[in-house]
DNA sequence: ATAAAAAATTTTGTATACATAATAAAGAAA
DNA sequence: TTTCTTTATTATGTATACAAAATTTTTTAT
């Protein structure tokens, strides 16, 4: 018995898994038992497998050989070590983004951006992971340059999937967002970049705190 | 009929595909036929298609759905975007690898670096590419950020694969990766992201060369 | 002979089968 | 009971089976 049709399945299951992973369906060392997910997605587990071994590079899994795959758990040291990463990355991406800039997709993050201000703390909790997660996405796709594209992208999930309960203020960060826009639609370079780096700076400085507060208890 | 054992075969596959990318044995644009392949690696199709998934992802292949796996041949705009990612990447690596060092690994690397020096032009040719490979890899490694190593080390085979003919002159690379290793062993991590800046950005200028002799034309 | 259509072949994508390792459950000994 | 074996169950890794798409070859018509 055949599926009828299906555009590119092994892509459908391999975002299928991203998304569960940023809406937090997946959690953080969570296993992955492959006949259960494979019937919560209506595919067999060939397509899955593949999905798991892309998912596994881009380090959102990590595979125990004979044991199964997990949802990776990064700690606070390899956070940071994410951060100093897309702290090189994203000023990039932001400057490109900069000069290639499609007006209509920052008008639309912006009016996002604005409305979920506009939010009270819990729901603007709640749908923070996925906006912060377009957000940076929409601006590396912007940079044109593909190969930026999909590490900030991974980058951002483990981020994303990793942090729950330690966001920083979440409002400041909007108002960081709102600043590296306007320096988008004005074709401010050299500001996007700048913005973006002081905006993952800041974040990146929060790890650093946290970690400090660990190693003192 | 089963195969006795073998540890983690997946990961065997994945990494003969790849080295056969750094050797030449596969080369931009060919396409990877399954069986074909599967028979040449003494597997089925299954490992194979979760290499080719994890390649894909890593931009080493591309896939056209229903068409195959192709290996990826990237443009002249592309590698400068590669090495965009690059000039940001790497001397960051060489700057937590000279706090982490390793100095069994990276006297290693002089000496082999010193070998090659005296080889004459067409063995030192033949011979670069998986050279140049374990030296930024092995540095990327001591940096001890496992995020910076993977990436580093996709973009440095894409970029090692896709630039026959065009590699820059040789024995100036190895002077710079001399002075690298220098300030790796003397623990001067300013001097080795420095160093490394300096030859990552020669490499990406020689590629700018390229596009304007080629955009007169 | 050339082009178009039809048939045969190959190749891909996905599901399934099956051996072996890993885990859980049941039973025996202390 | 508690702990150690032994047995049963489940899950993983890999091979294989098979439908449908893509490609090649053959046939037919102009």
């Amino acid at each position: 018995m055949y599926k009828v049709i299906a555009e590119d399945l092994n892509q459908q299951v391999y975002e299928s898994l991203r998304y569960m992973i940023l809406s937090g369906e997946l959690v953080p060392d969570q296993k992955l038992v492959q006949e259960e997910l494979a019937q919560r997605l209506q595919v067999s587990r060939t397509p899955l497998l593949s999905a798991f071994a892309k998912l596994e590079r881009e380090m959102l899994l990590t595979s125990i050989p004979r044991r199964g795959y997990y949802v990776r758990s990064v700690n606070l040291n390899e956070l940071l070590q994410i951060y100093e990463i897309r702290l090189r990355l994203e000023p990039l991406g932001a400057y490109e983004a900069a000069s290639n800039i499609n007006e209509e997709e920052i008008e639309k993050l912006m009016i996002k951006t604005e409305a979920l201000g506009l939010l009270d703390d819990e729901k603007l909790n709640s749908q923070f992971r996925s906006y912060d997660y377009a957000f940076h996405s929409t601006i590396m796709q912007m940079s044109n340059n593909p190969f930026l594209e999909k590490m900030v992208s991974s980058f951002n999930l483990v981020t994303l999937g990793n942090l729950t309960g330690m966001l920083r203020n979440v409002r400041d960060s909007l108002a960081e967002h709102t600043v590296i826009l306007r320096s988008i639609l004005t074709h401010d370079s050299e500001k996007a970049e700048q913005a973006m780096f002081k905006h993952v700076e800041v974040a990146k400085k929060r790890i650093e705190q946290y970690i400090l507060e660990k190693d003192c208890s």
